[in-house]
DNA sequence: AGCCTAGGTGTACGTTGTATACCTGTCAAC
DNA sequence: GTTGACAGGTATACAACGTACACCTAGGCT
């Protein structure tokens, strides 16, 4: 009958995978998984799919997609923060994908599309090239290595249910990390473990802080040229 | 006679993890091969190391060992910024190591450390708990997902040395990409291609903005509490 | 002398990515 | 309508991985 089985394509590979690492996080999208949830056996992938990383690449890309469009003709700092927030929220539906990303090498084409987009926003914001180029930089640096990730894992030091036990850590904090437990204490009011903090919060404070600083440093004028080496901020 | 093996231990295992890293990249560091690397099977790593994760967070300790001392008694800003530059000079020496660090998910006592270290620098420096903990976090957020690696890297895009070829690569992203085009070619002069930009330069940059801008809002009092939601700066 | 135990060994299993060779159904050209 | 090419699915195989489990062995204690 008309039942033949749907053909296998790379955009159906590519959602497979997707959907897969939704679903069940990205240890479990392997060749021989994501060939299994298509009905197909693991090499059918490679006649879409050069090889594992070009599958990774190609998620990356149906991600890049669902960014939708550069808002159209309002201020740059709006459009930038829309597109950019529109692009955090992507992530935040895809909790793999932060990983994934910042693994790849290759730059694909939707990656240099958005890429070229938040640039053009830029420019068209009245930046120079120069101060362009240093912001998309700012913007993609991690100061310190650690991703944010590591401090907010709840599971990572569980706190005893028992009050001794519980007091007893406390105090060992106190001795070997004060600091810490000062800002832990700060946010979380009296309950050191509930600490939580606002991720969404936090990141557009970051964000606002560095388009602070870009729009600042626009109106000054500024220039990487005349001393390359010395501090970009003229105090 | 006295050639007995030198004996195994935790810290020879892991040194060897790292050198192995350094030399042969960090796809290289496998059980085997690092237990191949002490003329031992593989299996007695495991009487040192519970088992892979443990030798990856074990040599991220090491890495922080090397990070130094914090300097005693300077200003806030200036102890800060050469803890961090130390930090980074570190993570440059180990290329594999940003990566790795990255997918870190457990803290142990050496990334504990440095962290209450760097709290204790701003909190010093009379800053809140408040806004050290906010600025904590700006530290370690990356804004886009993109890491700058992406786009420095010279061999992911390589440049045709035909000078026909390269001509017409140049018209090709010239239609398609047009701003990056732009930023590309200011920055490397009339060399599309030698635009290998300073990354130290960025990273400092990146680094005396976000400093910058954690000095003015410690300056103006700032808090998060009365409003959360709104924007942290005042404009 | 006897034993405990920390540390090294050997074997084995399941899972991974993918090379290679093969088969098969569809469609264009004659 | 037969043929042949070729895109797409299959089968088998291999090397490398992390690690569970059982075993052996050499020192240092009582």
């Amino acid at each position: 009958m008309a039942e033949t089985r749907l053909r296998v394509s790379r955009d159906r590979v590519l959602r497979a995978a997707v959907s897969l690492a939704d679903a069940e996080g990205i240890d479990s999208v392997s060749m021989r998984r994501v060939a299994a949830e298509l009905g197909v056996v693991p090499m059918a992938l490679y006649k879409h799919v050069s090889d594992k990383d070009d599958l990774l690449g190609g998620m990356i890309d149906l991600l890049i997609a669902e960014y939708g469009e550069t808002p159209a003709a309002t201020d740059w700092r709006t459009a930038v923060r829309t597109r950019i927030l529109a692009a955090r929220s992507v992530l935040v539906r895809h909790p793999w994908a932060r990983a994934v990303i910042e693994t790849r090498r290759t730059r694909t084409a939707a990656v240099l599309g958005y890429l070229n987009e938040m640039t053009g926003l830029f420019l068209d914001g009245g930046f120079s090239a120069d101060l362009t180029h240093h912001a998309m930089h700012a913007l993609g640096h991690r100061v310190w290595g650690f991703s944010p990730e590591a401090f907010d894992d709840p599971d990572a030091l569980p706190v005893p249910e028992d009050p001794d036990e519980r007091a007893q850590m406390i105090e060992y904090v106190r001795a070997t990390y004060p600091h810490i437990l000062t800002v832990a204490l700060y946010s979380a009011g009296d309950d050191v473990a509930g600490g939580r903090c606002d991720e969404d919060f936090e990141f557009s404070f970051t964000l606002d802080l560095l388009l602070d600083a870009f729009e600042r440093l626009r109106d000054a004028g500024w220039s990487s040229r005349p001393q390359r080496a010395s501090s970009p901020l003229r105090r």
